[in-house]
DNA sequence: AGGATCATGTAACCGGTTACATGATTAC
DNA sequence: GTAATCATGTAACCGGTTACATGATCCT
């Protein structure tokens, strides 16, 4: 599965522990690959037993002890297997919950509709603004690290976001549109019953 | 769960069989939520259970016999109370193997990445004029039968279907633009060992 | 002859979600 | 005082995917 590369190819970055991985996938990956930390808990245990990963324990005295883990050498192998070999299919399946009640919008209330495009276009522009504020990070990164291939790595960590911030905009315009449309069609249908 | 609302709500339209059900989804309701017949069969005897959905069977001589299910006045309730309660965060998590390969582009031969961006744009360019089809029939849909309550189901499946064609239609945009990106950035870095 | 369509399902698997459990430290 | 952070997990559940099973008819 797509998970465990996901945490392999973090680990190529070095040693981490589960909790650090999680703080990282989060500021990261989550945008394009969203993971639990339950999950990566036994994601992490999984691929020890198949040999991808080593730990040691690091013991703490204050806090609870850090299982460290490093990617082996034939846990690295199979990442760089896997990140070669795209997917034939690349439209993933789309399952929105929002969406499946606008497709039956038309037995609800029109004005509770746009209600919830509004509410919709609210946690859009949120979200493109925690966007654009990663972009603008990225930003200075590379301007600061000039490095060829830190700059690289850069580079396509703005493209994942490009994407985001790209569709979130469209998705902004789509709600804009959604609430004209209907307007547009009660308001029509008004000006047939004065007829 | 969202499937079970998705098959009360296209029974609203009348009795149907699981199979029926599942040309209906296809045509209609996958561009927001996909769904196989194996669990849609699941998924219809779980709701006859639970009492909001009837079933008859209608025998067939030449074929195998049609278990017809009909929507009780529970099911038809439930759906209703589900429409209206929209989700409170509209934002569903991304998961995309496409694009967890992107983020860790860095890794790979850029010319391998560029030709992959290229097959994207073809399979989204395939995917769109499947949705401009789609969008023509509705359009001759609304003008035909300009019954009011038809009219508005129209509608709502047209909205929907456009969030997929302005979506799609982005990402192209984005794609290209990669493909821009990626050939600045290592066509800059071949300046610098020039100098 | 071979594949699509009609029509029903079952069973196993896999991975994502939620809830539970523990417990010290630090910051407001 | 209370919430967040650090740090580890386990167990159950739920829903989506894949594979299997059956069998006639219709189209190329």
């Amino acid at each position: 599965m797509s998970l465990s590369y996901a945490l392999l190819g973090l680990l190529t970055y070095g040693p981490m522990t589960g909790y650090q991985l999680k703080k990282v996938f989060d500021e990261s990956i989550s945008h394009v690959w969203a993971a639990s930390l339950s999950q990566i808990y036994r994601e992490l245990s999984a691929l020890e037993k198949k040999g991808y990963l080593s730990s040691n324990i690091e013991k703490q005295s204050d806090r609870p002890n850090k299982k460290i883990y490093s990617l082996t050498e034939t846990g690295k192998a199979a990442f760089i297997g896997w990140l070669g070999h795209f997917p034939e299919k690349m439209l993933t399946p789309n399952r929105d919950e929002f969406m499946l009640r606008i497709f039956f919008g038309s037995r609800l209330d029109h004005k509770q509709v746009i209600n919830e495009l509004k509410r919709f276009i609210v946690q859009m522009d949120q979200y493109l603004s925690l966007l654009e504020n990663i972009e603008d990070e990225f930003d200075v990164c590379s301007s600061k690290f000039s490095v060829e291939s830190e700059a690289k790595e850069v580079l396509f960590w703005q493209l994942t976001i490009k994407r985001g911030h790209m569709t979130i905009k469209t998705l902004i315009k789509w709600a804009e549109s959604c609430i004209e449309d209907i307007n547009n069609f009660y308001t029509k249908q008004e000006e047939k019953k004065g007829d």
